[in-house]
DNA sequence: GTCTATACCGGGATAGAC
DNA sequence: GTCTATCCCGGTATAGAC
């Protein structure tokens, strides 16, 4: 919330730097739009409205409906996988539990689950650069949590899965529950994704 | 490819039953285009042009976009569910692989996986009777599963997870393996599913 | 039931003042 | 950079002939 310089020059305008807080008012209210109407049903029109901003100001900033939604999932995935490093930097034990309770906690914002369908639609339906962009984040995710495992169990010790192999489980089993628990959420108790994860991971009990 | 009946009546239509066959084309049309292109994005125009006959048509078949998307995911997850439900009938040692092979067919196809996505957006958006409806679809698959699991390891011997949850991971654990491989086809490799399957719910190696 | 033609409007995009 | 006003195309939906 807090602006990078509260240096209220008297000069300019009213607010420091009202370029920048229009673009992020613009992307957030980007974000629930896309998120809540599906990107075809989205208007402009009503992302300009709830951003609180003119509809020039908007083609100004990112040029068009589709830059825009590009724009939005590239800084989306962008922090996701920043976030996901930087919990993947830490020690490989207490890594793990931490990125769990991370990703817990995107598992019921509803709007990020959505978005997130929403990007998959996207990089699988086009063959664009932003979509190769998508599958090579997520793929160096996956290599993330596979380093992370080989540190945690040094050696081939069990032959059923590679490390890679693991790691793409253990990925896609977290975004199975989020998309069971979005639809069913009494199917899944806050618990069960760890639990799960201590059959194929091996983590800490914590 | 072959109709019902062959019998060509002198009198009527050139080809027996035209009207079966129009809403047949534009079901087959609507769910590409809508897989392809997404809800919002789709045109009614597109999907008569695909379906080779005239919008007019479309409307006096379905009523409009909104009421042709539904009674196309109606269908296809009828389908899918009797299938399901088909399999799990069955003996409990037989029915899980064949419900696996049944799966990675579905798991390979391209508008298949877009369609579902599409549909569980559809049914996280929505608060309607047919949202509600693919909720119970999902909740039965589940049931079903759970069920084959019980019948396979007849009691309680372990307590890390019930019939429910085990069927709840092995669930999730599908689609998410489906997201991965149509992102990144090279890190699933055909027997992944069945080999984790194998760690959680016990199916012989077959 | 199927077609063609058309009414109608929402929404993407742009122009130009401030 | 932000706004208002406007262009204009595409797309939903309908009317009416056959």
């Amino acid at each position: 919330m807090t602006d990078g310089d509260d240096t209220t020059r008297p000069r300019g305008g009213r607010r420091a730097e009202g370029k920048a807080r229009t673009r992020e008012a613009v992307l957030s209210a980007a974000r629930s739009v896309f998120a809540e109407r599906g990107y075809g049903s989205a208007s402009v029109e009503e992302i300009a409205r709830e951003a609180g901003v003119a509809i020039g100001s908007v083609y100004a900033h990112f040029g068009g409906k589709q830059a825009l939604f590009a724009a939005l999932i590239d800084r989306t995935t962008a922090d996701g996988l920043a976030r996901a490093e930087r919990s993947l930097s830490g020690g490989a034990t207490e890594a793990l539990p931490h990125l769990v309770a991370q990703l817990g906690e995107q598992a019921d914002d509803r709007i990020s689950s959505l978005l997130e369908a929403e990007t998959w639609l996207y990089a699988i339906r086009n063959d664009d650069p932003l979509a190769r962009h998508l599958a090579d984040d997520d793929r160096r995710i996956r290599d993330g949590i596979a380093r992370l495992l080989a540190a945690e169990r040094p050696s081939s010790e069990n032959d059923r899965f590679t490390d890679a192999e693991q790691a793409t489980v253990l990925n896609a089993l977290f975004h199975g529950l989020i998309r069971q628990r979005r639809l069913c959420p009494e199917a899944v108790p806050d618990d069960l994704f760890r639990r799960a994860m201590e059959v194929f991971g091996r983590v800490p009990d914590a």
